[in-house]
DNA sequence: GCGCATTACTAATGCGCATTAACGGACCGG
DNA sequence: CCGGTCCGTTAATGCGCATTAGTAATGCGC
């Protein structure tokens, strides 16, 4: 009577359906005449290194009723049997799927997806802004990213109180953009101050010497690194930068006027570059100067744009500049995420840009 | 000593680096001073009907803990006890975010991802067939959607039998597409017939009775509808479709000279409506047509397009047709999926297009 | 012919969760 | 005051697989 109280065996409830049709390792096992970790080593088996121990016949015979059973391997039971889920999260604080194609994102999305594939990882997507009634925004709406593996972020509007404590819990994390207020949170950008040191150095090869670059009144991390190449682009020429070489405009449009352009280009000014903005404002209060000033492009004048033309722009002519590698830097975030998930070290988070030839740049005109 | 030989425990190796971040219910249990199947029962509490007999204090406490630890149910481990991961699969089987924005799934994604949140599911990005090195296109490359409760289907190319093997497993599958030869898959489209038969409907209410009909010679689905569509039309209006009615071109480019349409015209066509198709080939004839032969647009004779413009074309006047409501159609697969894993029967399958009056159709010139 | 290494395989275990029988305590009618 | 009932909670179990300690079998050397 001493026994251990018997219990009866809960279990889970009666099959599903789908519960007959779907052969376990067990089964494959029964028809081999091999126990289940036998049939699990030699379907698990990896391609690379040495086969563990089982010898080739036993392993035929394993094959051989696989697959006459049509065995396939339960991914939920495989994922929770290696401790990983081969998931990478994908998290926008604006809505992860905009309406509009063209939006920003996509180019990343392009990247992320493939570089993941290759990886062999899957994505889920989270969406900060959803107007989806489930999921309540509140502040725990971040962690719910901790489904997967890790996660990448994207989007200026990510609370940080939230993602420093993903960071802290040791949760792998990386953003998809310069992000260096937030100690420990890995990071990807593009090296804009290279590219634009680079843009400037072919404008000085041409010959110029008076370079300005109009940039708006923001102090964003790009912005400021797009600056830093330009003024370290005007030393490697050995031409002084001085306080006239940056134009800062609140308002574009209306303080880049024609008169400024000609009078600018008549104290010796010979090229302009303008900075990439979300609006384009720079480069579009730019060609619009210029040609009301009724300059010539590439001829009276070198006009360049530190990253790409809006859209509405892309038609005109190229602008020489240089452009950033969206579908390359989602890759790059990706491989990043995936080493910090492997717990390796993160790596070079700066992704060059590719310098762009254009139509609107030539040599500076003689002055008279 | 006739006990049990006594055996030591493999288990798993030690903690992976990430094992320290993710909070596991025994965690929140311990902190709550309540048992792990405590924790399990407050926080997979179904909403509606009756609540599991837990108290309300405990129920906070178990909250507050599974809050402050930032717990997340593992998605793996919970399909794997047989319940439901609140993940629905989307699976493309060419890359979902293709570098042609031209063949993208993003306006369906949309509709899929706003639906998706709105049920209170997370979705898993099933990379396809991605470029990548890393997934060998085997036959398993498919049933990793079994991690999810379901799983959407994007893409022609998808194959037929391990999505059929899916299927016949009962795994909750939709596609999205019409997709009719495989028995028993659910799947979502739009409604061609309906809507090609309304503009022909607004044809006939101008006063046109001799329409024509341009398409491709491909007899995809989407194609045969719409012709089907477009006769159904002509039938109400009393019209007769005869084979004229109907200008199958291999080519159209090549096919419909501006001499054929001023042949048709002169004949007493008054109308044409062109079938949309990936290149917009069809459409694109018929007002180059239209043009090269003098004819003015709403004027001379009237244009439809069953579908939308193609985008280098979105610019010329809108023409009078439907637009296929993709995000309307991501939404409606999203909640067909929903209700299959819910165990609940298929619905209508067939959503409506939107009709768009455009500015190609007019009343038709009193022939002299 | 005994120790020791190697090979080929199996038993046991747990991943994290859901499920359910059982248990202890409070309450209650008789 | 005792058996019964209800309530809140827990222990135990297994989902399907990967992992690893252990074992039986065989080979090898001296």
């Amino acid at each position: 009577m001493d026994q251990p109280k018997k219990r009866a065996k809960p279990g889970r409830n009666p099959a599903s359906a789908s519960r007959t049709s779907r052969p376990r390792q067990a089964e494959v096992a029964e028809l081999a005449g091999v126990s289940q970790a036998t049939v699990s080593l030699v379907l698990s088996a990896r391609g690379d290194g040495r086969a563990a121990a089982i010898s080739e016949e036993t392993r035929q015979r394993v094959h051989e009723a696989a697959r006459s059973l049509g065995y396939v391997p339960d991914p939920a039971a495989r994922r929770l049997a290696a401790a990983r889920n081969n998931l990478l999260g994908v998290f926008s604080f604006t809505a992860t799927f905009p309406t509009d194609v063209q939006h920003s994102y996509y180019p990343f999305l392009v990247g992320v997806e493939q570089e993941a594939a290759a990886q062999g990882y899957d994505l889920v997507l989270f969406t900060g802004s959803s107007s989806g009634g489930a999921s309540a925004v509140g502040p725990e709406a971040l962690s719910r990213v901790r489904l997967a593996d890790g996660c990448l972020f994207l989007g200026r509007h990510v609370p940080r109180a939230e993602l420093k404590r993903l960071v802290a819990d040791g949760f792998p994390v990386v953003h998809l953009g310069r992000r260096e207020e937030l100690e420990g949170l890995a990071w990807v950008g593009a090296d804009y101050v290279s590219a634009s040191r680079e843009v400037v150095g072919h404008l000085a090869e041409l010959g110029h010497r008076r370079i300005v670059l109009v940039r708006e009144d923001d102090d964003a991390p790009p912005s400021t690194d797009r600056q830093q190449g330009f003024l370290d682009g005007l030393a490697a020429a050995g031409t002084a930068g001085g306080p006239g070489a940056v134009l800062r405009c609140a308002d574009p449009m209306r303080e880049l006027t024609a008169q400024r352009v000609r009078t600018l280009v008549a104290d010796g000014v010979t090229a302009f570059v303008a900075e990439e903005t979300d609006t384009g404002a720079a480069w579009r209060a730019l060609i619009t100067a210029v040609r009301e000033a009724g300059l010539s492009c590439p001829g009276d004048v070198s006009l360049g744009l530190l990253g790409s033309p809006p859209a509405d722009l892309a038609a005109q002519p190229v602008p020489m500049g240089f452009d950033i590698p969206r579908h390359r830097l989602g890759a790059a975030a990706v491989r990043l995420l995936a080493a910090l998930v492997a717990g390796e070290e993160a790596r070079e988070p700066l992704v060059a840009c590719e310098f762009r030839a254009g139509e609107t740049a030539g040599p500076p005109i003689q002055s008279p």
